[in-house]
DNA sequence: CGTTCAGTTGAGGCGGATCAACGGACGTGG
DNA sequence: CCACGTCCGTTGATCCGCCTCAACTGAACG
């Protein structure tokens, strides 16, 4: 059904490394205690290529995934067999938390770009948290954050206009980058407009137009995937774009001739 | 802005009850072992009356709640002041959860009919989880759950039309109340339009319509908040409105419902 | 050099929002 | 008790934002 091909689970162990609690704690953003920066547990680090499948949906659960570099997306399937983008994980996020409840994954997890994964065993992992209660509250408010991550999708779908969600997304891209210590002014985006629009709720073609029309506004420079954001706070604060008429006088103009011309003039340029 | 008269959260403590750990975990569907059924911890009861405030955005987190009685509404408000309704707790639902991230609430809570809730303070919580493993995974699995169900809000706002949102709407509302052990046939909607609308990201009138709409398709019958459901089938498997122009015959409706009930997949998501 | 997929752009239509009017349920106070 | 205001729900008319369909360009790759 999914054109792209898409290789089958298995991974690529080149470059097999491990790391320690402490290095897993830091990725997470979680704050590490004597105590746990001196365990020695290690945690196995697994390549993917491009298009390869970390896991499936309905696949036994063991394991939740820390990025450590690269891009990936997560998928979910509804009952109707819509697909999803749930999420665009990458450095030091956390995947495979949907898989605990009925012990196997209720949504995909596919790489974007070549990526380093570590694997943490779920039961190693709250085990860890019994003698660590720190980290154990750690682990508690990782998921509760992915919950208010998930909430705020909830509210963004909900309730803003398409410019408005492109806008965050390219807001929400800029923060995570600067984060990493990358630059959040100009970055490359990972993923297609089409999974963009997924993520978003908007087809392809919107996602395309919005991206040129910020362009033209001058609130980022787009090229391809390549983004260049010039003015943060517009976008920060942006909720609907301002009527066409402020963007493009040619284009205005040309419509309006052609409605007078019609004759029968369209409902909208009748009332303006 | 909200017009409705919120009493400020205060509890009333009438009818003051306290419940054990088993009652608790069977509320919240969590199997118990012998151990657990034994231990004699005690969570107290809270009653609220119908627009009571449970607790608010910001509002420093200390418990959990579990439903025992009635029903409740969780809302988030985003950055531009859009309020957004996330869920419709009821008996045997946790909600509270998206305070354990950052010690403060996330969303406010407020109880739509008189309600029984019961407080569980979340390091009692966990620290009951040392003591029984099983206690600690289940409650790692309510978490799960909370996520998997918001995913799939994601997924039904970024996909479904307006009926077909409010088919699983009511769908789900079913589902619930047979759960519970009441009718999943005939029930009372404890909300309004406008909470619906919210809560499915629609306006008042679109759900309004869409409910007199299956009304007159016979899917199920309305009168206010009172339901009936007389085609679950249909509502189940339905994704989108035949053609107004072939509703307003209601035999070629009746034909076209049955047409989506036998499973033939209308072209439009077919092919994604 | 063809093939395929990503991205852009245009034209047009539809689904749902918006604006508006109305009836009914409910509570409140005369 | 009824008069009144308020909120809830329904329904109609209109508008417009985004989807759909379509054509075209360029990039990546064998």
């Amino acid at each position: 059904m999914d054109p792209r091909p898409i290789t089958d689970t298995g991974w690529q162990r080149t470059g097999k490394l491990w790391s320690s609690l402490k290095e897993v704690c830091d990725l997470l953003r979680i704050p590490v205690t004597a105590a746990v920066a001196d365990h020695d547990t290690l945690f196995q680090h697994v390549q993917f290529k491009a298009g390869q499948r970390i896991h499936t949906i309905g696949q036994p659960f063991d394991v939740l995934y820390v990025v450590n570099s690269g891009f990936l997306k997560t998928v979910m399937i509804d009952v109707f067999g819509n697909e999803q983008i749930l999420s665009f994980p990458m450095k030091g996020d956390l995947f495979g938390v949907d898989g605990i409840h009925g012990r196997r994954y209720e949504s995909e997890a596919v790489a974007l770009t070549n990526c380093d994964v570590i694997l943490v065993p779920f039961k190693k992992f709250t085990a860890l948290g019994k003698a660590h209660p720190e980290l154990e509250a750690a682990i508690y408010g990782v998921m509760s954050r992915e919950l208010i991550r998930e909430q705020s999708m909830v509210t963004m779908l909900g309730s803003l206009s398409a410019e408005a969600r492109v806008a965050r997304f390219l807001v929400n891209l800029s923060e995570r980058f600067s984060e990493l210590g990358y630059s959040g002014k100009q970055f490359n985006l990972r993923m297609t407009r089409h999974e963009i629009g997924s993520y978003l709720g908007l087809t392809l073609e919107t996602v395309s137009r919005t991206l040129s029309a910020f362009n033209e506004m001058g609130l980022i420079s787009v090229d391809q995937r390549a983004i260049d954001i010039k003015d943060f706070n517009a976008l920060k604060t942006l909720r609907r774009l301002p009527p066409s008429r402020t963007r493009d006088k040619q284009k205005l103009a040309k419509a309006a001739a052609a409605a007078a011309a019609a004759g029968a003039a369209p409902q909208q340029f009748a009332a303006a």
